[in-house]
DNA sequence: TAATCGTGGCA
DNA sequence: TTGCCAAGATT
């Protein structure tokens, strides 16, 4: 053993992922100074509404402040309160949040309103359990509301503080291996005082200098006490998941007309990608498949009608979380067959401006685009 | 436990 | 153009 790996039995000396304890009062404390002066404001800290805070949360999951303002503004004008909302169609729901995504989570924001409406008479709870109950909510956003809007004492864990957190401690491996320990940290450090602007300012510690990339230490209130900075290490850290690469796929899609001069659109499944939401029918390219044949057979398999492929309208590059696709969109003229929701939850004939009024996924909006500047001949 | 689930912005 | 990441939850 060398003389820098003996350690003096009388002061136990903690694992580098852990923190001691005499330096708590000092974070607290410079943290919630550097708040009052450098915190954002933000619509949703400017009022206590349990429900205008839940649908912040909720938003903000995965999603950058800068998106989701808007959006936010859009949604409590439409639904003021959680009745209405709870009333609301769910085709309603999803058009206000057409755009920003991880649709699950406007769904489950519809059916929890309607549980809060017959198990909690319409108020939004305030207890731990009952919050966790309701669907979209986890252990993170539970905190997040608890703390917020009820000013109770739960830690929170999203990217921010999992970002700062690692940093903080050096943490060696990367952050999803670490919950347990990144739990922890965060209720330890939570300030239960303050717990409503501790937790808002450590997610503005980590969105507005401790970033992903060049954070500015140099602002940083921590910076006294952070082994990332101390190792020089905070450009490295937190330490990334091996990446895989994204699968690809070629999608045939068709823009179906009748002798209406209506478009056949259908209604994707409830759960799943994009579930709920409406699209233009069609299928993946399958190997040793044209495009056309593609969409001939996916329309015959899917909705039992046949067509006639006609002109190329407009190609199509999206990436999706897990996988990038790459859509052909082909005007097509209705043949024969009534359409039937054979692998969807429903199918309409509707006019080009009609289509406003069903929520379609990003994609699909571009497919709605090409057609209102390259009309069908 | 690990895969799934959108979109926008940035380098 | 590509990769990375953002106020995570669900199954």
């Amino acid at each position: 053993m060398t003389l820098s790996q003996q350690l003096p039995l009388s002061q136990p000396v903690l694992p580098s992922h852990q923190l001691d304890g005499s330096v708590l009062p000092a974070l607290r404390q410079s943290l919630l100074t550097w708040y009052r002066q450098a915190g954002r404001e933000l619509p949703w800290r400017s009022q206590q509404d349990p429900y205008a805070i839940w649908v912040s949360e909720i938003m903000l999951q995965q999603t950058q402040v800068k998106t989701v303002i808007p959006y936010y503004h859009r949604w409590l004008q439409q639904f003021p309160t959680i009745a209405t909302l709870a009333i609301a169609d769910q085709q309603q729901v999803l058009k206000v949040w057409q755009g920003l995504g991880y649709y699950a989570r406007a769904r489950n924001l519809h059916r929890a309103a309607q549980v809060i409406m017959q198990q909690h008479q319409g108020q939004f709870p305030d207890q731990l359990p009952a919050i966790l109950a309701l669907p979209g909510i986890g252990r993170s956003t539970a905190g997040g509301i608890l703390s917020a809007a009820f000013h109770q004492a739960w830690p929170i864990l999203d990217g921010n503080v999992q970002r700062v957190l690692a940093r903080l401690v050096a943490l060696p491996c990367p952050p999803r291996q670490a919950l347990n320990a990144l739990w922890q940290l965060s209720a330890q450090l939570l300030d239960a005082q303050h717990p409503r602007d501790f937790n808002q300012a450590l997610m503005d510690l980590g969105a507005t200098v401790c970033t992903p990339q060049q954070p500015t230490c140099q602002n940083c209130p921590w910076q006294p006490h952070c082994q990332a900075y101390d190792q020089g290490m905070q450009s490295s850290l937190p330490m990334r998941e091996p990446t895989v690469p994204l699968p690809h796929k070629t999608i045939g899609v068709a823009v179906i007309w009748n002798d209406q001069g209506q478009v056949l659109i259908d209604r994707r499944r409830q759960s799943g990608l994009l579930g709920g939401l409406w699209e233009f029918p069609g299928g993946k390219v399958e190997v040793g498949e044209t495009v056309v044949e593609c969409i001939v057979r996916e329309i015959q398999e899917e909705l039992g009608i046949e067509i006639a492929v006609a002109q190329h309208l407009v190609t199509i590059d999206h990436a999706y979380t897990h996988f990038r696709v790459t859509l052909v969109v082909h005007c097509c003229r209705h043949i024969a067959g009534t359409p039937q929701p054979l692998a969807c939850d429903e199918v309409r004939w509707v006019t080009l401006e009609e289509l406003d009024q069903f929520p379609f996924p990003k994609a699909n909006v571009q497919i709605i685009e090409a057609l209102h500047s390259h009309p069908p001949t």
